[in-house]
DNA sequence: GTCTATATATCGATAGAC
DNA sequence: GTCTATCGATATATAGAC
C-alpha cells in the first residue's frame, strides 16, 4: 500500500540541506549527498536550485530573517521602558533562537564565509545591524547611571558570543529546559553591567 | 645577489599552513595552495608530511599544547590562594592566548571536526580537560560563599566562549591593547560570579 | 628536497531522454 | 521532476627522475 516512490518537497530538501551543512560543514557536504539523503539523484537537485551556493544563501537568508524577527517580536511585547527589561528581552530571544533553531543558528555562526562575495556582504551587514541593536540597548542601560562596564564593545561582544555559542552545545535532552537556559543567560547578561 | 631559490623550512611551511587553514578553512585550502605559498610544488609537500590531515593534526596538537601551557605557567606564577585570583589568571591567560595566537586559536575553535576520528577524540578530550580546570576554579570561588551563579555549567561555558571568541574579532591595530583586553575580560568574568 | 607526470576519486554542473 | 551519462575542473596522493 506504500507508494513506490515519494518525491521530496522543497521544504524537505531545505531541511535536510540545512542539517547537513550545519553539522558537517558546507564544503564537506556534496550536492549528491544532500540529494541521496532526500531520495533523489544529484542532478535532480538542479531542478530546485541553480547552484549549491544558492542553497546556502537561501538557508542563510531565512535564518537571518528568523533571528531578526525573534528580537522584534520580543521587543514589541515589552510593557515597560526599563532598558534592563529590553536587554533581558534581547538576550532571551537570542538564547531561545540559538537553542530552538540550533542548526539554522550554527549555519549563520560558522558558514557565512562560504557565501559568494555579494551574499557575504549582505549577511555581514545584517549581522552588524543586529549587533548594533544590542549595543544601543546596553548604551541605554549605561545612560541611566545605574550600570557600568570597562569597555562597551567588549561587553557587547561578550553577551553576543556567550549566547550564540548555545547553538553549539545545547541539547533539548540535557538537564536544562530552554526556559531555564534563557533565565540563566539573562542573569549573566545583567551581571555583566553591574 | 639574491639566491635563485630558497627552500622553505618546515617551520615556514607550518606557519603558512596554519595561516591558510585558519583563515580560509581546512577544506577550502588545498595542498597545492600551501605549497605554492611557500614556493614549492604540491608534490614536494609530501616530503614533509605524509598527508594533509597530518598537517592539520600537527598544527592542532601544537596549538592545544600552547594553550595548556599558557594556563599552567600563569597558575605557577600565582602568589596567593585566593580563588578569584586564580580565576583572573585563567581568564587572563586564555584571553592573551586568543589575542596573541589568533590563528592557532581559530584553528582549534573551528577546524577540529576536520580531524580524523582518532585525532578528533584526542583533541576533544584535551579541550574537555582544559574546560574542567575552569570548572574547578569557578567551583572554588563558589565554595567561599562570597559568590553565586544560577547554573555552574552555563557560567563556565559563558566565560570560555566569550573569551575564545577574541580570536575571531581582535586585531592588534584596533583601539585596545592586549593588556586592556585582558583587564576588560577579567572584569567581566568576576562580575559573572557576583 | 624538489621536480614532472600521473593515478584515482570526487566535485559542481549540464544535456537530453523519459 | 527525476533520470543516466558525462564534461571539465580540481582534489589527495604516488612514482620515479634529477
Amino acid at each position: 500500500m506504500s507508494p513506490d516512490r515519494v518525491e521530496p518537497t522543497i521544504h524537505e530538501i531545505r531541511r535536510v540541506a540545512l542539517e547537513m551543512f550545519a553539522t558537517r560543514g558546507y564544503d564537506s557536504t556534496s550536492i549528491r549527498e544532500v540529494a541521496n539523503a532526500v531520495g533523489i539523484r544529484g542532478a535532480s537537485m538542479y531542478h530546485h536550485f541553480r547552484s549549491k551556493e544558492e542553497i546556502l544563501w537561501d538557508l542563510t537568508d531565512t535564518a537571518l530573517e528568523e533571528l531578526h524577527s525573534s528580537w522584534t517580536e520580543a521587543r514589541d511585547a515589552l510593557t515597560t521602558h526599563d532598558p534592563i527589561d529590553a536587554l533581558r528581552a534581547f538576550v532571551g530571544a537570542n538564547v531561545r533562537f540559538h537553542a530552538e533553531r540550533r542548526t539554522a543558528a550554527s549555519l549563520v555562526n560558522a558558514q557565512l564565509n562560504r557565501l559568494n562575495a555579494e551574499h557575504y556582504d549582505l549577511a555581514v551587514a545584517r549581522r552588524a545591524a543586529y549587533e548594533h541593536e544590542l549595543t544601543r540597548l546596553v548604551q541605554e542601560c549605561l545612560d541611566t547611571g545605574r550600570h557600568s562596564v570597562v569597555d562597551l564593545r567588549v561587553t557587547v561582544f561578550a553577551i553576543l558570543q556567550m549566547t550564540n555559542a548555545v547553538s553549539a552545545w545545547f541539547h533539548p535532552e540535557g538537564p536544562l529546559t530552554v526556559d531555564e537556559l534563557v533565565a540563566a543567560y539573562q542573569s549573566l547578561a545583567v551581571k555583566l553591567l553591574a
